[in-house]
DNA sequence: AAGCGGAGCAACCGCGCACCT
DNA sequence: GAGGTGCGCGGTTGCTCCGCT
């Protein structure tokens, strides 16, 4: 990838932009429009790169931006598609309209740095939280459970097995009465088939992950206040990429036997697993599992809309998503 | 009053992707 | 297909303001 010619220009202005540039660039997008950010400066009379025009114009100057404090209505979305989609900034600025990715980041990089400097409170349960960064997303899984407060609450994470986690650990979280999880989504075949083949084998537990085959299609999973004790009644589970399985399984599987070969390698449908899944049903191997942590019940709500094609990577999709929301 | 440090935020940098030639 | 260019995005930097000592 070679250098951005507009960018080598030896002339450019760069730093602060003082109001006479702003009232210039305003001018001209609003007469001409901005078309091609390369040529704006020259035609607009700014010694500043398309890019930097660009950066301005969009995170400042635009007519539709809108300042001032975020709105605790703002500051929960912005909690919740964080946790669904990470630090992708554009993406959660779409669903906040008249906010820019660049000040969502910064709102968030100040606020999480504050929040992280408060006393997290301590967990009542102790699990083996030991890896660096477990803790780091325990810590936001428990900033975002402290800082949502409705009745009703979204989530939408993709650090579903520390979510997941927290939850089995601390019941107060179940004292909202409709929570709503959603997850990333991905190939969920393999993960299918090893929870299929977990269920086949597992005598106790036979209730457990009924309905596999609807992790192929589902993206909500609900947790019902009535079932309290750490017991999950109505639990949707949903497209996860597969980065996100072992976390899962580490927090939803029951105590049963994986199936494994002589050189310690998952079987799933009679073939060896030697990539993720070893990983993380090593990890079930070690972890200590309520038998009866979570049912898997016959999908019987929709999230509205047809989600067949979701693809929940895409701030379209998730903005489907979210505004097919039914309410509750 | 001056110095210092932290918070907030605007702007820059570097990379990846898409498109065009 | 390869190279050039434009755009968008996330990470980072550095400036300004403000409170504290």
């Amino acid at each position: 990838m070679g250098h951005h010619s507009c960018c080598n220009q030896q002339k450019v202005k760069r730093g602060l932009w003082s109001p006479e540039e702003d009232e210039k660039l305003i001018r001209y997008i609003t007469t001409h429009g901005y078309g091609c950010w390369s040529e704006v400066p020259q035609k607009a009379g700014l010694q500043r790169c398309g890019k930097s025009c660009r950066l301005r114009w969009i995170n400042y100057l635009r007519p539709d931006i809108r300042r001032g404090r975020f709105t605790p209505e703002e500051e929960k979305l912005i909690i919740s598609l964080h946790g669904a989609v990470g630090n992708r900034w554009a993406h959660i600025a779409s669903h906040l309209p008249g906010r820019t990715d660049n000040e969502i980041k910064n709102y968030w990089n100040s606020w999480i740095k504050k929040k992280l400097k408060k006393p997290s409170k301590p967990s009542t349960k102790t699990t083996s939280i030991t890896d660096h960064h477990q803790q780091q997303q325990h810590q936001r899984s428990q900033l975002a459970y402290n800082t949502i407060t409705s009745q009703q609450d979204i989530f939408f994470t993709q650090d579903i097995g520390t979510k997941s986690q927290v939850l089995l650990q601390d019941s107060t979280i179940f004292n909202s009465p409709n929570q709503l999880f959603f997850f990333d989504s991905g190939s969920l075949d393999s993960m299918t088939n090893v929870i299929n083949d977990a269920t086949n084998r597992s005598t106790n537990n036979a209730s457990l992950f009924q309905e596999t085959s609807m992790l192929n299609s589902e993206l909500c999973w609900q947790v019902d206040q009535v079932q309290q004790q750490h017991q999950v009644k109505t639990s949707y589970a949903i497209g996860m990429d597969s980065n996100y399985l072992s976390s899962l399984i580490e927090s939803m599987v029951p105590p049963i036997e994986i199936p494994r070969n002589n050189n310690n390698n998952l079987i799933v449908g009679g073939q060896e697993h030697n990539n993720q899944l070893n990983e993380w049903s090593s990890q079930v191997d070690t972890l200590q599992c309520c038998p009866n942590y979570l049912f898997w019940d016959q999908e019987d709500g929709s999230l509205g809309g047809d989600h067949e094609n979701i693809d929940p990577s895409t701030s379209n999709n998730m903005g489907h998503i979210l505004s097919s929301f039914p309410s509750l």
